[in-house]
DNA sequence: TTCAATAGTTCAATACTAATGAACTATTGA
DNA sequence: TCAATAGTTCATTAGTATTGAACTATTGAA
C-alpha cells in the first residue's frame, strides 16, 4: 500500500515552492488543478499526453513533497487537490499571482 | 574579453525568473541586490563567505541569463544590478512579493 | 473466483545539471 | 614589469531528471 508524504503547512518553504514551480510542465498541472478547481487524477492533469507516466509521476511526487498539491486514492486512481488554502497561509497571493501570467 | 550575454526583456521567461529564483542562495543575492538598490559585485553580494568562486560566478551566470541583473564591468569588477523595471514590466508585482516574504 | 484492464509507483539505466578546485584572463597599482 | 584582485572557464565528481520495464493495487467482467 502506498502512502503519500504532505508537508504539514508550515513545513512548506519557498524554495520548495518556486522550485516545484519553475517547471513548465508542473506549472502547466498546477494551472490545470486551479482552473478546475477539484480533484484530478495523474492522468487529467498530465501537461501532454506523450510523457511518459514514470515522469508524469515524478512530477506529482516534487508537487506534493513541495506541499501545493494534496493526493489521496480512490479507487484505482489519485486524486489530486491543490493546497490552496495551505499556500496561501505561508505566502499570501503568491500562487494566485503566479498563475495569472498567461505563459 | 569576456562578453556578457543578457535576454532582452521579453525573451524574460516566468519559468526561467522562477527557476532561478528557486534556489536559497540565488534568492539571497537577489534579495541583496534589491536591498542595495546599487550595483553590487559579485563578492559583494555573496551569499556566504565559504562559497567557491566558480560557484559563486554560475549562480550569478545563472540570475543574468535568467535576466534578473545586469552585470557589466568595471576595472577589475564585475557591477551587478537588479533589473527591477524589466521584471517587473514582464510580471508585475512578482519580484517584490516574492522578497516580501522573510525567508 | 479468476483474469484482464487501469492507474500509478518503484527501480535501474542513462542523460543532464550543479559544485568545486585548478588553471586561465583582464585590470589595477606598486 | 610584476604581483594582487576579481571573475571566468574547464574538467571532474556528485546529484537530479527522464524513461522503459517491472511491479502493486483496485475494479469490473466472465
Amino acid at each position: 500500500m502506498v502512502q503519500f508524504v504532505h508537508p504539514q503547512r508550515d513545513e512548506i518553504t519557498l524554495a520548495g515552492v518556486l522550485a516545484a514551480l519553475a517547471d513548465p510542465m508542473r506549472l502547466r498541472i498546477v494551472k490545470s488543478l486551479a482552473a478546475q478547481n477539484d480533484c484530478m487524477s495523474c492522468t487529467e492533469a498530465a501537461p501532454c499526453p506523450d510523457m511518459a507516466k514514470s515522469t508524469l509521476s515524478n512530477h506529482f511526487r516534487i508537487l506534493r513533497e513541495a506541499g501545493l498539491i494534496r493526493t489521496s486514492k480512490q479507487g484505482v486512481q489519485h486524486r489530486n487537490v491543490l493546497r490552496e488554502e495551505d499556500i496561501n497561509a505561508r505566502f499570501p497571493r503568491l500562487l494566485k499571482m503566479i498563475l495569472s501570467f498567461p505563459e
